[in-house]
DNA sequence: ACTTTCATAATTGGATACAATATGCAATAT
DNA sequence: ATATTGCATATTGTATCCAATTATGAAAGT
């Protein structure tokens, strides 16, 4: 059975992942204890493996708020993720059984079709991970698994506000193509597109933002520098 | 200034990827509080974070112990490291600095003229986070460090108990000889061999390691089959 | 009006106390 | 002799309480 900073843990990894947690919000431990009707032990354990895990920031004595990405730090993890999952493509596309085959096959479709966007994020996942199912590498999944954690809600952002879900659909479908006709090469070059590609999107994008934001003739009170760099989700 | 627990974490982490503490120890919260004059809740704090991390593995109400690594993981992650740290080699050697390039040599010497063991570790990932230094890429070296993080012990097995150490000296003047000439192909070949080589050859040494111990005709009284597979360090 | 000072409140970090669970051993049954 | 049950002990998980530090806001000075 899960101990209470298990079941605390993982409701606010998926709060920070969906962006239902703002950037930069701040995590209070009584007001979190009191939520799941705890004391501020498990709590602090809690968001203790959530800075560990780098999804928030703590200061001592002052609290841990959500951490926030630069631009720079979400494009090198594009970056990142482009060269691993490009690596797990090539170790899977030669030897992904027929039944994995169907379960991408499945998580494309749903993704796809799928209206709901708070679910696109889990989808997306869904999706990619069946890809590298067969290439047994529970250690760089773990590693993928970090790395989209921590910019999950900007991809989000991405798939919602420019043209990215459109796109996506299609690029998924083009990679699960070159599975079915297992041609390596090009599903190695698919995906690093598909993941470089998303990540400048989002790119242009928050530059865009920040562009827009700096357009403003003053900050309205009460609204700081920061908070008006939200995301509007 | 650190809390309890950050000071707690940084020495209970050193022990595990040093050795000091041996794979499938136990951790016992209130002896490691003891030893640090405080209460279990700082230690506790320590060791969810190091679960975080994968270097210890709990079990609810049973308690905490130093993972141990299969050899496939560890062959996962010399497999992963050669992935990553190429291509931060790639990133790097076209425009190290000067002054890195002085520091790279520095640990390079150092590590090849060392003569304690137990410093092999860190001066090793000193040269190698040298080299990687100008590509920029804060999160890609997080990564790598964690992944070091979990195989240095048996890395330190493979210097001290075979020829990995006379090795290792010669394959990192190679490296830094590609990087003073600026050859990135090279570079890019050479730490690929340098990591993927010392993998093979701590897991050939594991290999007959655990061959050895089947041939022990029967396992001691209080001496479990796991407590024999343990690297004599 | 603007800043500084200082007391007070709010918040986090840690210690102690208690509850939940696992482990080990003795007593008993087979 | 071996397996099984029940109890005592050890260990972990959590709640409550106290200490250390930071945030807040009123009063005073400029």
């Amino acid at each position: 059975m899960a101990s209470a900073a298990d079941v605390i843990f993982d409701a606010l990894r998926a709060a920070i992942i969906t962006g239902s947690m703002q950037d930069g919000e701040l995590l209070r431990q009584d007001s979190i204890a009191k939520m799941f009707n705890v004391s501020r032990i498990p709590v602090r354990e809690a968001i203790s493996r959530l800075e560990q895990q780098g999804l928030v920031a703590t200061q001592r004595y002052r609290g841990a708020v959500v951490a926030s990405l630069s631009v720079g730090e979400i494009q090198e993890i594009f970056e990142f993720r482009a060269l691993v999952e490009s690596e797990m493509v090539r170790l899977s596309i030669l030897n992904i059984s027929g039944e994995t085959l169907e379960l991408a096959s499945f998580y494309c479709e749903a993704f796809s079709t799928e209206t709901n966007s708070s679910k696109w994020g889990a989808l997306n996942r869904e999706f990619h991970y069946s890809l590298y199912r067969d290439c047994r590498r529970p250690y760089y999944l773990e590693v993928v698994n970090a790395a989209l954690d921590r910019i999950d809600r900007y991809l989000r952002a991405q798939l919602v506000l420019t043209d990215g879900m459109a796109r996506a659909r299609r690029e998924h479908k083009g990679i699960l193509q070159a599975y079915i006709e297992r041609d390596a090469d090009r599903g190695v070059e698919l995906i690093r597109q598909h993941i470089l590609g998303a990540g400048q999107s989002l790119i242009d994008f928050l530059n865009r933002q920040h562009q827009k934001s700096l357009d403003q003739p003053l900050p309205i009170a009460g609204n700081t520098g920061k908070a008006s760099a939200r995301l509007p989700l």
